[in-house]
DNA sequence: TTGTATGCGTTATCAC
DNA sequence: GTGATAACGCATACAA
């Protein structure tokens, strides 16, 4: 069964050629017979040979320089979780000579990820991990890399228009009928549910549209459009009305409001409205487990969070680049993490420091 | 920041020895003059020297041998899963050097365990990964190997009388109390939750107990006694009686059953029996994405499954053997897995081919 | 008690 | 076109 697995030497002698040679034919560098180098094929096939990882590690001394483009999390506390990620795949992989420089913009700011775009673009860099939080301005860089084939790794948010190495994140729309399918467990009878968008573009934010959409779908593909009810609403507060007092208007509006869903990490937000106002019997679903979050999921106000894995986004990003850069192994091109449901019971296993 | 890494050669040289010196007082292999141990370590903590693990593992081209000791799958599907997941970190770490044999016994007959645990301990193996669900029969083999110093893990069931390098797996206290939690959401008036034991040996799992324990707390601690009563039973088939008609006795005595919660993998059981009773709307929670169970699972009749992860179970315990033989990393030595909560909206992501 | 030499499997640089 | 050979960092057998 297990052979102690052949080696370049192995087959080398076997084709009576030289490791050189057996190095020369397995690398594609071509300037050698072609008799010899279908024999030396035909024999790697047969020993079934598989080059040995950390020898080519160790060999190669080289050094990979990777750059993360990424939202600064001191605006939007949601990217420190993707960043710890990256942190600890390079603490993995510095190892192998994998080093990750940071390039942070302003999430709320095109401009800003042009100004850090330009920054990477003009040092050169062996693979990028990249956060795409704005479509437009980031396509001419795409397509710059892509000619220099410089490989980039994308998390959060797919653009496909320029086939990245791998994207990493989520399928949107799926968790939108998940979240449908726990507020419907939750009240079986007559009701109304919320979607709520907090204080975001939506129409500029495709994955919310498809959040929203599959929560909807959940509900007319069980046949409950009748009895359950769902109502998107647009939050942002101004310089008029608060959030509060928007809510104040929606909930005496609706009638029978059993359940809100929060397309986004803001879901702390509706929670301190229904703690406040004692309407915690409302059920409440959001994502993330950002530490406001898991407050109001530990006193019971939340009653469930979707997951997104956002350091999971890091992490795997990371070793998608090393996997392709270093051990030149094949990865998927898409990689969707799982939509972990996350209760008060079993948020301890997702808070640690496993990816 | 990144400097390239100190190697033996480096403090060597700065302390003015060899690589052989050096490379004794860090194995501390004795034999070496106490000013220069002194010397060398000071250097090498200076250097923040840390060992080249490719180098390492490359140079010791030991094999390591592994034994799994665990139950045929052919009698309890359950148990491919923790195979699968030692199948593939096999093939990781096959390139390691490292070896898994299989020692298969009857998870119905504990004689059948000490036969293979037998054949175990008449080789020489330099590791083992063991599902102990033989208290009894275990704890002597546990107590030679420990003498022995071979190291073993324990996955699926926990027995710490001799210290396993590791145990994986998963809080069965905790993952009654989430159950709890999952069957309360969606049933927050008055009810009955029936916890289901099948066909089991209760009083010689302990597992079992903990997890109708948890279900039970679940409930008082949430002062929930007076709405919620918890209702456990013992369901084994007799030549007198199949489960189904004692499932009949049981909701015909029973008032206002709400929900199931079943300990083990077993919940297609009830799940058949509600949908030949078109008592679907009956809440029901259980264990492991086996085959017949996610069925239930997509056609509704399964609210939830409580995911054990028992690939992972086998795919990290081969890690933690190889961690401590190969890499010489330490590792906590006790590893719980997330007690993922699976609908069939979320299915997809926990079936895949990832650990 | 200490230093030197060799090899692990792969890659890269030579010379032929 | 091809074949030797040195090097990566570490461990170890052996010489001093």
């Amino acid at each position: 069964m297990s052979k102690p697995t052949a080696r370049i030497k192995d087959i080398a002698e076997k084709a009576n050629v030289s490791t050189g040679t057996v190095d020369r034919v397995l690398h594609d560098r071509g300037r050698v017979a072609d008799d010899v180098r279908q024999r030396v094929l035909k024999i790697a096939r047969e020993l079934d040979y598989k080059p040995n990882l950390l020898a080519r590690a160790l060999v190669s001394n080289k050094t990979y320089l990777i750059a993360a483009l990424m939202p600064d999390p001191t605006v939007a506390i949601y990217w420190q979780a993707p960043l710890d990620g990256i942190s600890k795949a390079e603490e993995e992989l510095g190892q192998y000579g994998l080093h990750v420089t940071q390039f942070i913009f302003d999430p709320y700011d095109a401009e800003s990820f042009s100004r850090a775009a330009d920054k990477v673009a003009a040092s050169t860099f062996d693979g990028l991990l990249i956060a795409p939080i704005f479509y437009r301005q980031s396509l001419a860089y795409f397509n710059k890399w892509k000619r220099q084939g410089i490989p980039f790794v994308l998390i959060n948010t797919h653009i496909p228009d320029y086939e990245p190495l791998m994207y990493i994140g989520q399928d949107s729309y799926q968790s939108g009928l998940l979240a449908g399918k726990l507020l419907h467990y939750g009240c079986r009878g007559k009701a109304t549910f919320v979607v709520a968008h907090i204080e975001e573009d939506v129409q500029n934010s495709s994955h919310l549209i498809h959040k929203e959409q599959g929560f909807k779908d959940y509900f007319s593909q069980h046949n409950l459009p009748e009895t359950h009810r769902v109502l998107p609403v647009d939050l942002q507060g101004t310089a008029r009305y608060t959030i509060a007092q928007q809510l104040d208007k929606l909930f005496e509006e609706a009638a029978n409001v059993k359940g809100v869903f929060v397309t986004t990490s803001r879901v702390n937000v509706i929670a301190e409205y229904l703690q406040q106002k004692r309407m915690e019997h409302i059920s409440l679903v959001g994502y993330d487990l950002l530490g406001r979050n898991v407050h109001y999921l530990e006193t019971g106000v939340i009653d469930f969070l979707i997951n997104q894995n956002p350091k999971g986004q890091g992490y795997w990003g990371i070793h998608g680049l090393a996997d392709h850069l270093i051990f030149r192994k094949k990865n998927s091109p898409i990689k969707y993490l799982p939509l972990d449901i996350i209760t008060k019971e079993n948020l301890q296993y997702y808070t640690g420091a496993d990816s």
